[in-house]
DNA sequence: CCCTGATTCGC
DNA sequence: GCGAATCAGG
């Protein structure tokens, strides 16, 4: 394979997106990640910056240019002759104030929802408990407490997808345990994903 | 172990 | 110019 004008731009626009050399390759096919790395490097794009031969990174974000009097309180005032009168900021009604406190948290102020629902891409629905077989889910909730608890970012071809959890809270995550070979699963989690319809027939009470 | 990008250097 | 080998890091 060769680097076709073509081949370069598919280049060009993955590498731009964020994707890793390694994605780019296998969508590029007869190369390696090395030769895509190594193709970057000659096209000069490696900072992943558009243009941009200079400043590093851009990483925009809250602005937060402010010194920001970090110690709140406001301790400027031109009048402080009025202690009671309006606090500039009630702080919550917290009961017990007594905290050590570190900084307010700069950024953090958005409320960031975190719902991880993958959003897509065939992951199985939760089978009834009630439509398995009592010896695979025994191996399931076992296999389970050993989870690497996996975030979507970090699964990869040869982890398993499984979801545990619920979607709507934080308290999710992905099995991530070696998954069987052309599986999405790990064995625990195939036994319970693929069974013979023999076996899911009349299982429901 | 899996992965990432960066660099080198013979071709 | 190319990319395997290697390095350095997560």
């Amino acid at each position: 394979m060769s680097w076709t004008d073509e081949r370069v731009e598919t280049l060009k626009r993955m590498w731009a997106e964020g994707q890793s050399a390694s994605q780019i390759a296998k969508e590029l096919g007869g190369v390696t990640r090395n030769a895509v790395i190594g193709k970057v490097h000659r096209l000069g794009l490696s900072n992943r910056v558009g243009s941009n031969g200079s400043q590093p990174e851009p990483e925009d974000e809250a602005p937060a240019p402010q010194p920001a009097p970090v110690a709140a309180a406001a301790p400027a005032r031109p009048e402080p002759s009025r202690p009671a009168a309006e606090p500039p900021r009630a702080a919550e009604p917290r009961p017990a104030p007594e905290r050590p406190t570190p900084a307010p948290a700069p950024v953090a102020t958005i409320p960031l929802r975190k719902p991880v629902v993958p959003a897509g891409q065939p992951l199985p629905p939760q089978p009834s408990a009630n439509e398995i077989s009592p010896e695979a889910l025994a191996s399931v909730r076992e296999v389970e407490k050993r989870a690497k608890r996996l975030t979507l970012m970090e699964l990869t071809e040869r982890t398993c997808k499984w979801p545990i959890g619920d979607p709507a809270t934080e308290d999710f995550w992905f099995c991530g345990l070696h998954s069987m070979p052309g599986k999405p699963y790990c064995e625990a989690h195939v036994g319970v994903a693929f069974q013979p319809m023999s076996a899911r027939r009349d299982r429901r009470r």
